[in-house]
DNA sequence: TTGAAAGCGCTAACAA
DNA sequence: TTGTTAGCGCTTTCAA
């Protein structure tokens, strides 16, 4: 296989100038001759000249690549996410690269040490459900690689972070459910060792607490692989309509387990199927077209990636080492719910969105 | 910004011997002692060692990885190629670099020589509604860049094609309408520049001769934006309505058509609502959940996903240039429609099988 | 303002 | 079996 694009070689060779020259003519803003400098620029375009990204990152130690690792790309969730990194990136003329971890650490950490070996100039990153060793990324963080988290975030490592603002949405979420007439509200969660599960509960249980509602353990349930299996969630519902009070209100705390959710709940096709109310996250635009209402939390995918990317490359071509670290909250929304955000103030919402990270 | 992996010449200097000697322990079959090697690779191992994919690039103009460019990342079907992909690409150790065209010829056309220039060792192209003119990608092709085509292919360039069996999906799809008792049978399809619309519209007419009824024009509703917008989807919807005879049934050609045919037919609420029969493409796995039934067809686009991909590295590592293109067609499936299987060889759906490309 | 030359990390042809 | 060396395409000193 021959294919072999133009280099500065034959567009010196063309033009009978220099490589140098034209390197120069291409990149520096003085130092060569206006004339000069248009004759390059007018050929390279010609020719649809593009400097070779090899070379070009062998030299500069630059790839103008941008790796990002999630659990799954056909997912409504990532995929507007990935979207977003790919609208910014692309402006900003750097490549994609995109792997998934498909909920397993392993395959996250092979991901990340691939894509570091510097086959990227920095890395976005959504943990799989399964992490809890962060000591890769945070030794790789610490040995200068720009670090973007986004959605499931650690803790313990100091990095820019962009999240949705996961209490908000759950407490609306949960109080739709209390305005509802609900008593029983169950909550579906996935593994507590991701951030959002962390925050989602904390949203769900302010949302009982100013409803005057307990909070009851076994009214919560985990799926730990984030409902990859369908049979995980369908236990899960199983163990809720099997409790002495049966819930009346579900909150779901992602995208695959709210449609999971509802598809478990036909199982249970009984008079009980209608009285079940559901709300959760998740990024679909179909539910709308649902037999069972949801009410869905939104989040603001596409800007979750745009606002990862934009940080990322900013540090990347940032000259000096960054320490000031930002958590960056993008805002939650509750569709199809108007009076959740008439009575935001009154109940207790606004100490709720201070943020745990920082 | 000092993040400087490993090299090995870092190797080489610790182990004491020279580079050269290292890179053949780390490529080379043989040229090295058995003693050597070991030492080599254990250490190479034990730093997690990784070869800089810039100068191997650069080296053996080869980047390990290979360019995709479809319409949309945030829609069932090419999420769900796009994980074949990254998985076969993962499993010979390439990268996938994602690009979207938006339905744009000219995004598509600026993303792929992006990509040509020598950043990716290969192509796998699903080409934009827009497009037109093949001109860029035919020289590329001429030129030795490695391209596999799937879902969206063209007519009138040699190369390897993955392609579902566009025909037998539409045709079972359109029958199953027939023996539902539709009479009026439309159907909403895009842009007839898309060889997905031209193959869907064969196998919409074939069911539509098999079963007496007559071929009308005004039935036949084309999105020459594939749905990128839901107006362009309501104003289909809408004519169709307001024929003489309005449809009974409507077979749609595609994911986001027929999930936004549903969501058109939400306006025209009335009492028609329940008399229309839906069928059409769609890979979303929520389609059960759906209040309207669509009959969904079924494209194994995970498994075109890993096809193109292996096609393709077959052809980047190649030694030969290959002349001998394959189109490789993978079946459909009408999903909870039993019946339309067993009636297959009655119905001539055998010479429909036949693709059209060879 | 321009050109020559070195070197980024790696492989491969040639020497030893 | 090993080491030396040239060179992939580009940028960047240093000289002219």
């Amino acid at each position: 296989m021959n294919f072999r694009p133009k280099g500065i070689k034959d567009i010196a060779k063309a033009l009978q100038i220099s490589p140098s020259t034209v390197s120069r003519a291409l990149t520096d803003q003085y130092g060569v001759s206006e004339e000069t400098r248009r004759l390059v620029i007018d050929y390279a375009e010609k020719i649809n000249y593009r400097a070779n990204p090899s070379a070009l990152g062998l030299k500069k130690r630059r790839n103008y690549s941008i790796g990002v690792v999630v659990c799954e790309i056909a997912n409504n969730f990532f995929s507007q996410a990935i979207d977003g990194i790919d609208a910014i990136a692309y402006d900003k003329g750097y490549h994609v690269i995109v792997t998934q971890s498909h909920e397993s650490f392993e395959r996250e950490l092979i991901n990340i040490q691939h894509l570091a070996s510097s086959a990227v100039d920095g890395l976005i990153v959504s943990l799989s459900a399964e992490t809890l060793d962060l000591s890769c990324l945070k030794s790789l963080s610490e040995q200068g690689l720009p670090i973007v988290f986004f959605d499931r975030v650690p803790d313990n490592i100091d990095a820019h972070k962009v999240v949705a603002n996961n209490r908000k949405g759950a407490f609306e979420a949960t109080r739709h459910l209390v305005n509802s007439g609900c008593k029983y509200i169950a909550h579906l969660t996935c593994s507590s060792r991701l951030s959002i599960a962390r925050e989602r509960m904390i949203g769900y249980r302010q949302a009982l607490l100013n409803a005057g509602f307990p909070f009851r353990e076994q009214y919560v349930e985990h799926c730990d692989y984030g409902g990859k299996d369908q049979v995980e969630i369908e236990a899960a519902i199983g163990r809720l309509m099997c409790l002495p009070h049966p819930p009346d209100g579900i909150f779901v705390a992602n995208d695959k387990l709210s449609t999971g959710a509802l598809n478990a709940l036909k199982q249970y096709d009984g008079d009980r199927q209608s009285t079940i109310l559901l709300s959760g996250f998740t990024n679909s635009n179909l539910v709308g077209l649902f037999e069972r209402k949801l009410i869905p939390v939104r989040q603001k995918a596409y800007e979750m990636g745009q606002k990862a990317t934009e940080l990322l490359i900013q540090l990347i071509e940032s000259k000096s080492p960054v320490t000031d670290f930002e958590t960056c909250m993008l805002d939650t929304e509750l569709i199809g719910e108007d009076a959740a955000i008439q009575t935001v103030e009154k109940n207790g919402l606004k100490q709720l969105l201070q943020p745990l990270y920082i």
